[in-house]
DNA sequence: CTTCTCACA
DNA sequence: TGTGAGCA
């Protein structure tokens, strides 16, 4: 087997598309009855990867993180159909968060007694230093100026 | 022991 | 918005 075969190989084993759980799996990892789960596939709310007709459900990382989000939303005191709607936005929100962090989070550094997150320059001279600094006291930013 | 579908509230 | 029964 050639070298990029055998790297392609390893990335489809690694890749989150193939984490697969059974509808046990998810019930008990999440707290929802696996009647509850074909109840909100039956509504379309989710849905499980059945190739083999009949046969059981299984669930990808994507409708297991749908799953978690009803099942949070539901929690806090949300119907079914509010609960998936809640779900969806955060699901909108989640891939500009990603992109943003990925693109304008310079650094993380750890401190004593939490953190401080370094996003870069405001400015194209490159005085005006932002951080996002996490602490005892909560959270808050700080600019600092160099030289 | 698990999951399935169907009937029922 | 789900559940319990009863089958495979």
């Amino acid at each position: 087997m050639s070298e990029t075969k055998e790297f392609d190989k390893i990335k489809s084993l690694m890749s989150v598309d193939n984490l697969i759980f059974g509808i046990g799996q998810v019930s008990e990892l999440l707290g929802v009855s696996t009647r509850q789960l074909r109840y909100w596939e039956q509504q379309g709310y989710i849905e499980s990867l059945e190739s083999p007709k009949g046969s059981s459900r299984q669930f990808n990382l994507k409708n297991l993180i749908k799953i978690f989000h009803i099942k949070h939303f539901q929690n806090e005191g949300y119907t079914l159909q509010a609960a998936v709607k809640k779900g969806q936005k955060i699901e909108k929100q989640f891939p500009i968060l990603k992109d943003f962090l990925r693109n304008r989070v310079e650094d993380i550094i750890p401190t004593e007694d939490g953190g401080k997150v370094d996003f870069g320059f405001l400015d194209d001279d490159k005085t005006k230093h932002i951080y996002g600094v996490v602490d005892k006291d909560g959270y808050h930013f700080k600019i600092v100026k160099e030289k």
